[in-house]
DNA sequence: CCCTTAATTCCACTTAGTGGAAACGCCCGG
DNA sequence: CCGGGCGTTTCCACTAAGTGGAATTAAGGG
């Protein structure tokens, strides 16, 4: 068969597992044992146990004995490795986005979703000390609460959006209303003017503007200051910048038309 | 049943292939159709085009439409991410690591194995300009060629490292006596130096060592110089700092037991 | 517009996977 | 040193989930 068990339409049962198990490790939860897998995957204890042996053998986890527990492997920064390297996005303009955080003394990033998070598949932290700029990979951030996130949004189909938008409805009761409304707000911004700005964190100014190419998943760039007061001139020079820097980008790509 | 499907000792057939499947794609290969993931993994089409669908539907695959291919998704960067948070190692001695190097002026680096390759979880690159210093994780080397592999391979077990060197004969018919050779020589010179040499890449000499740790994979940390002439006096200036910070690492890393 | 090539769907077959229950083994406290 | 409890792995009967060759459909190319 293969075809639609219990709910899916089609795919593969054991392998969503496998991959869901792979999921269930994030910043913060370095080490799970088989039990903890069991409860928070809601998978039956056997059916773990024998997945994670699995994913052991395929070298996607380490088996950490000593505490009857796993951890991820090597194997997957392996993979994280090739996904960077073969993104035509990040190829195109890491380098100028590096030139770019340098050039105006700010952090710049490009992400994309993964679920209802943005995915950094690259965040260039601007640091005066300029030997300790820091380039990361693979941070998460929430996309309802991010300009990043809300720049995504402005950038996907209408479908897509009022699905994500549940999903977020969905998971944090509190403060909905008034949230959906300051997305929404942020998806107008960026119709308007290209980008939107939202102060996340503490004293952290970011703002966002989407990428969209054909045949790849939408993007979103974002350019942010560390250490300042939300202000709107700040916001609109921040944003004249990023419009700028995006257009510069959108040259590069230019053989992928926005629709 | 599900223990022992043709020729596995036991675990999940389906999970395995889909991360074979994954495994696929590496630097150079940036998008895969269904035919060549067939191909390279020497599953049937019809499998390979069911456990494809079931990737992308766990996030783990896009899906390029217009090339009828797949190209890893951001999902796998934010896993690789977690891997690295999560790493107990990286975690006490990144941050040794990159002092390590803006003090001596080179690169420091931190690996261990994925099969036969030596995975890189933090490669500090050092450069003159050093604004310009540059981390890279998941690249991999191979094993049997760099210090960082041979240091690994000094480092594990016995009867590890003989399956291993059986799978170098197996893939590079060429060369293989001697090399096989030259990689005792390192594995002895780890023995009595504490560290390895090796110039694998033209003018570029490096030296590295094995961390083994209780209840964790064995790792190797290495430190090189671009732009040299491999010299004897050299390398054994490199090793001296190697072993020294190698020593200060293991003091960090004191609460695991060498054996 | 037809032909080639590749991906997807179909479907009968059966094995690979499943999960509850039992066995195991580890760790802690007595 | 010896139970007792808890989490993990193994067992096993059941059968649905997965398989892969063949048919079908869709996508370029001439």
């Amino acid at each position: 068969m293969a075809r639609r068990y219990a709910g899916g339409v089609d795919g593969n049962r054991s392998l969503e597992r496998g991959i869901e198990i792979l999921r269930a490790f994030r910043p913060g939860v370095d080490t799970l044992g088989n039990g903890e897998i069991a409860e928070r995957t809601g998978l039956p204890r056997s059916t773990v146990s024998r997945l994670t042996r699995t994913l052991v053998n395929s070298g996607m986890l380490d088996e950490v004995r000593s505490e009857r527990a796993y951890r991820l492997a090597a194997s997957v920064i392996s993979i994280g490795h090739a996904m960077r390297t073969g993104s035509p996005v990040l190829n195109a303009i890491g380098p100028m986005m590096r030139a770019e955080s340098a050039r105006r003394r700010l952090n710049v990033g490009l992400a994309t979703a993964d679920r209802t998070m943005m995915v950094y598949l690259e965040s260039i932290r601007y640091s005066p000390r300029a030997a300790l700029r820091n380039v990361v990979a693979g941070q998460q951030v929430p996309m309802e609460l991010t300009s990043l996130g809300r720049a995504y949004l402005a950038g996907i189909t209408e479908t897509e959006r009022e699905r994500l938008l549940k999903q977020f409805k969905r998971r944090s009761a509190a403060a909905t209303r008034a949230l959906l409304a300051e997305v929404r707000r942020s998806i107008s911004a960026v119709e308007r003017d290209g980008y939107c700005a939202v102060s996340w964190q503490p004293a952290v100014l970011a703002v966002a503007t989407p990428i969209v190419l054909d045949g790849l998943p939408v993007y979103a760039l974002n350019m942010s200051l560390q250490n300042v007061e939300r202000s709107d001139a700040l916001a609109s020079e921040l944003g004249a910048y990023l419009n700028a820097f995006a257009a510069k980008c959108k040259e590069v790509l230019g053989d992928r038309e926005p629709k």
